[in-house]
DNA sequence: GCCAACGTTGGC
DNA sequence: GCCAACGTTGGC
């Protein structure tokens, strides 16, 4: 999962120990935290837009997918009319930190790696919420010193 | 700040 | 259903 450390950092979820993943408006990343996330599935945490970019943390989901709140809410910047509370457009899970990789892994070392290169993030860098295979987990983890 | 790649919107 | 125009993401 992809937050640029402006935004939302993996320091931040630290603090806050979990979070609401919410905000997220493309079908195929929603798709992914609605139909293929749940509890207790561990998740690679990923800064975008940082220096460098790349893996810096494990976090862990902590709760199944539920209709996004900030769809609903008009004063937030997610807010989307067309998200209906009877047949909500957005959903979100919820996110619970894990641990800070003992070395950060720059998305140049990913792209460096032949193991690592049809991992979505390589092939399609947009995609926020993304599928790790469980060969590539293991891979970062041990590329993370944990 | 630039720009390539990708997603979404909306006219037809 | 096609596709042009537009908007967003994210690496560099």
């Amino acid at each position: 999962m992809k937050s640029e450390p402006d935004a939302y950092s993996l320091e931040q979820l630290k603090k806050d120990k979990k979070t609401l993943w919410d905000g997220v408006r493309n079908y195929q990343a929603r798709n992914f935290m609605w139909k293929e996330m749940s509890k207790g599935d561990q998740i690679l945490f990923y800064h975008s837009n940082a220096k460098p970019s790349g893996v810096v943390g494990i976090a862990e989901i902590s709760k199944n997918a539920v209709p996004d709140p900030s769809a609903f809410d008009k004063k937030s910047d997610y807010y989307d009319p067309k998200s209906d509370p009877d047949n909500p457009r957005w959903f979100c899970v919820e996110v619970k930190f894990k641990k800070s990789l003992k070395q950060i892994i720059p998305l140049q070392q990913i792209k460096e790696d032949s193991r690592l290169k049809d991992m979505v993030l390589v092939n399609n860098s947009r995609l926020s919420v993304q599928p790790v295979t469980a060969k590539e987990y293991k891979i970062l983890c041990e590329l993370g010193g944990v």
